[in-house]
DNA sequence: TCTCGATATCTAAGCGCATATATCAGGTTT
DNA sequence: AAACCTGATATATGCGCTTAGATATCGAGA
């Protein structure tokens, strides 16, 4: 690792300036044939690599866009039990690997793949929720445009950090946040969801499990509005948590033991329905025989429990695509009003809602 | 986006130097409180967020990692075809993700996770192949240290790099080349392999197919030591592609004809061995009933297919990890010896060799 | 009272590159 | 032959930060 030669090198040895080296990589026309000829082998010779630090200063852009991973990785709070419960419910446990994408990989996997098409690199920034304001705030400063998970980030601090680059949030906006974001239809998701279980199965005692926020209020309005349209009583929602699939067990345990079974376990995510699932079949309660159970967003292990989860689709990997699409145009126009883009969403039905292979 | 504030900015506001400010932060015990409490107030007031471009190039280090992804996400030659065999012999094929993390997926978790705990952030870099050399200088100029996948860039542009930044190739060293290397014990996993397959099954004929390159050499040669050890006959490798399913097709197909199937196909690694059942399957030959068939590396698509793959499970995470400590250690030591680090392997029965489910 | 040592802060010099501006050679135009 | 381009290269400055060394301040010891 001895002292990494720098343009002041090359040009030396080339016998340029050292405008001329940066104008030979940079700006090639700008520069004759043949002192590009020996710019470039002089570069070779010395195993010359621009350091893009100095790059990023001089041009006032890295090049590169953000992503803020948080603790979504394993880091969540009852990471390793959600990893077990799915484990469980399909294959044997597995040690050291995470056995299915999940919501997060599938976007990031988006992000990813847009950005090197666009000839940007991805940072990938994480951390656990102690760090993470000194986390993210770090990885902003190294970024042109920045990608942030919902609901991980104080709003001050991406306040703070919109003033510099733009940053998109995978979430419905709240307002005047100063973010761009990307959002699904929830809405027209849940209500496509609740015509097939009302019309198709005829359920009318449905039951919505979920932590509330942002996304899963959209859910539940229109999960709500639904069962208003057809003179149906709208039961409030269930409380659950994510991940805790203890609390959801208990939950519907005691549903159980008090005999007061819904027709259908409208679930606002993937996960909370296959914690449902488990439990019911725990304890002996056929699904969808006894009781119908639906998600939503569409995660791989959800076609791969049995029964296979009905849910809603969002399309995740497009996500991620977009947020890099609306981040690469606002960095090209600083001036443009902040973009709000929504993604239709798919209704997948499989078996948990009682519906049949066909 | 109005200019974003620096440094001179909030040193104007706290009433203080630059150097108090940068103090503030990185040294935060060389100022006084009072003096550390108005400069932070002033940053949070204006807004401030350090650019890692200045600073690094101030520093010497950027404090990031690198990891080269190159191609492998979905640009493969033949990532479709992949993509739908594996699919296909689980589930119905999905249209906008892939289904089950494979090989680097599990790495680039590891990389990820361990840089994240160790305060790195990483930089993600890809590229197809006419722009790689580009790209992969790219992100050299990013980070502190860079992991490379086996066989992505040519020695020549590492050998380049690895004069200014420590290189990690996730691969057995090649002569000389300047680069850490983590590997796995490619010799054990596949002696552990064939003892089972020859004292357990009593298989006889065995055939090794496989793309050659530096692992599946490795994997080759102790298969071959094992079968002299017992004065068996060494057949030739069977050469397939990689994720070239047709090939492998066509190849098994041709056994087929000339009746002339082994016992096993002992394939270099899962991907070709589950293109080889594929295939058996739709021959209708079954597996293992008629023929056995084994993997290596452990990915997880591997557990799901019917019937479950017999393998060697390489510590993908685990590798990520020891890659991401092995560069930690070499940019804090850049004088020390390259190190190559070989992790162990694991034998993992399932049933396509034959064993059944206990 | 003067000196010395801490402590707190500041001054100034880069880090490696991009680029606006200046320079220069060689050819055109008038 | 003077004035004027044009293309190729050089000079010089600044990007925002870190940090070695200079300076200032204050109290303690002589």
């Amino acid at each position: 690792m001895a002292k990494s030669p720098t343009v002041y090198d090359v040009a030396e040895r080339a016998g340029v300036s050292i405008a001329t080296v940066s104008f030979a990589f940079s700006q090639p026309h700008r520069v004759k044939d043949s002192t590009r000829v020996a710019v470039l082998d002089a570069a070779r010779a010395l195993g010359y690599v621009p350091s893009a630090s100095a790059r990023g200063l001089a041009r006032g852009r890295t090049g590169a866009l953000g992503l803020f991973a948080f603790d979504f990785l394993n880091l969540l709070p009852d990471a390793e039990g959600m990893k077990k419960d799915r484990a469980a419910a399909v294959v044997a446990p597995n040690d050291d690997c995470r056995l299915f994408p999940v919501w997060v990989d599938e976007v990031q996997r988006g992000v990813q793949l847009e950005s090197f098409s666009r000839g940007y690199a991805l940072m990938i920034g994480g951390g656990d929720k102690a760090s993470s304001e000194r986390a993210v705030t770090d990885i902003a400063g190294r970024v042109d445009g920045l990608i942030i998970f919902p609901r991980t980030i104080p709003a001050e601090v991406t306040r703070r950090i919109s003033a510099r680059i733009p940053v998109l949030e995978l979430s419905e906006p709240s307002h005047d946040d100063g973010l761009h974001h990307v959002t699904v239809d929830n809405a027209s998701g849940m209500r496509q969801l609740m015509e097939h279980l009302l019309e198709v199965h005829g359920f009318r005692k449905l039951m919505f499990v979920s932590i509330p926020n942002v996304e899963t209020e959209a859910r539940y309005e229109a999960f709500s509005a639904v069962l208003q349209d057809r003179g149906l009583e709208v039961p409030p929602v269930v409380e659950s948590r994510p991940g805790a699939s203890g609390v959801t067990a208990e939950l519907v345990r005691n549903l159980l033991g008090s005999g007061s079974l819904p027709d259908c376990f409208v679930c606002a995510n993937d996960d909370e329905a296959m914690a449902v699932m488990e439990t019911l079949k725990t304890a002996g309660v056929s699904v969808p025989g006894q009781v119908a159970v639906t998600g939503f967003d569409g995660v791989v292990a959800g076609r791969l429990v049995s029964p296979p989860l009905t849910t809603v689709r969002q399309p995740m990997e497009l996500m991620g695509r977009t947020a890099v699409e609306i981040l690469v145009d606002a960095i090209s126009q600083p001036l443009a009003p902040l973009v709000e883009r929504q993604l239709p969403v798919q209704l997948v039905v499989r078996e948990s809602c009682g519906c049949t292979k066909t």
